[in-house]
DNA sequence: GCGCACTACGTACGCCGTACGTAACTACGA
DNA sequence: TCGTAGTTACGTACGGCGTACGTAGTGCGC
């Protein structure tokens, strides 16, 4: 059993180690780490069962004694770094814990490029989301709201920092695979925008470019952005 | 020239008709309707150069006359899509117009699950996405707040609608690569999840659990949530 | 009316995920 | 104690992908 088959299973739950036979040559964490190494390396792309094998020293097919479907790679990368959340003990003030919680993820995010591409395809239980997750719960205990209602708090906040981060990354990522530079793909683009608000057709937009001169500040936005989805969260009072 | 060549360019700017040679055999639209076809009938891996040439009758290689890339295929699709944005006559009623506008885009990404996919990797200026923007900044004319500000709400808007889509679907588009049924792989997953809150490590998680008895009403999280981004932009007063 | 820019498209290359067959190995049941 | 069943290891092979490139046909601008 447990061999060739197709049955539906969470990797998770499949034991790392069974009686007989030889024993496995790697631990889960150590294909999860060539994979982040891969991909942190050369882009979500750079990671493939050969690659990854080959940064493993091993034949491309015995990772298929480890990982049953590529997919299941994509989830021990996202448990991997997961686990680099670092917890803490809750100060009591649950509004400076979840920004604290926000600001780490969005460094994880940025350390991890490829982490948002993965994070809205992966519904993700996996040991370390759990243990985040927890600690989420915990720091907002001092907040006197269901439970239910602060799995939406944690579920936005993510949410908006996984949005803001892809947003910021995606041209540095798309231009990984394109042959030119990222100023060129901007600066091509942002040409075509000004043409099309020159045109004249849309009027607000044009103002919103007139309006604020200067460049956008990415740290004000996204610090307003946090701010925004807990005071949606602050019992009124 | 606009051959074979590498210079960057963005889709929207290459004209769709020059003077010489045979008139091309399709419109960018009729390229963008088959692979959003074949995306909303097969899912995404369903969009292949080859199939969509299939889809309109020509050959593979002849479609890259028309899209250089298979990137600029996507941004032709999400440009169609964005299309169906049905746009009225502002209000007058911001916070509705925008509860309306979050409830038309959660709609189109049920009606093309693929979408949210792309959304978070195109930092789309695409002629139906300007419409769109402008549009929403119509609708924003009676809150009385910065441009800057009412850009940071529609992005805002946007990523919640389209993570909480992005999760809504994320099961069934993962199911649709597998070989067993949704209901099996929830059921593996539910089932591992219950393994782990019923060791203890997660007490709060399990009060989830035994707090909220019955299934989550999506409907009503989704309401919630769209309130709440909304809230965190109305001026107090 | 010549030439060139364009359309059309077949072939080919180097990737990819992975099904499958085979050989070596080890813990367990007899 | 020993056979055997369940593993690990991994080479080969298949069908698919994006797309570079070569070639042939077409019709506008000079």
């Amino acid at each position: 059993m447990a061999g060739r088959g197709a049955e539906p299973e969470v990797i998770w739950a499949r034991p790392e180690r069974t009686g007989r036979g030889p024993k496995p040559a790697y631990r889960r964490g150590d294909i999860a780490a060539a994979a982040v190494r891969l991909a942190d390396a050369g882009g979500l792309d750079a990671v493939s069962m050969r690659h990854v094998a080959a940064e493993l020293g091993c034949g491309t097919m015995s990772l298929y004694n480890y990982v049953p479907r590529k997919e299941d790679l994509y989830e021990l990368m996202v448990d991997a770094v997961s686990g680099e959340h670092e917890l803490w003990e809750p100060t009591g003030d649950w509004r400076a814990d979840m920004l604290h919680v926000g600001h780490q993820t969005r460094a994880l995010m940025r350390r991890h490029p490829w982490l948002p591409r993965l994070m809205s395809g992966i519904y993700g239980f996996s040991p370390n989301a759990l243990r985040y997750l927890e600690h989420c719960l915990a720091c907002l205990d001092p907040l006197e709201v269901s439970y239910g209602t602060k799995m939406e708090l944690v579920a936005m906040l993510n949410a908006v920092v996984t949005m803001y981060v892809a947003n910021e990354l995606a041209v540095a990522e798309r231009t990984r695979s394109l042959p030119w530079s990222e100023e060129q793909e901007t600066a091509v683009r942002i040409a075509y925008l000004g043409s099309q608000v020159a045109t004249g057709a849309y009027p607000r937009l044009a103002a919103c470019f007139t309006e604020g001169a200067g460049p956008v500040d990415l740290e004000a936005v996204f610090e307003r952005a946090l701010g925004r989805v807990l005071d949606g969260f602050t019992p009124r009072g």
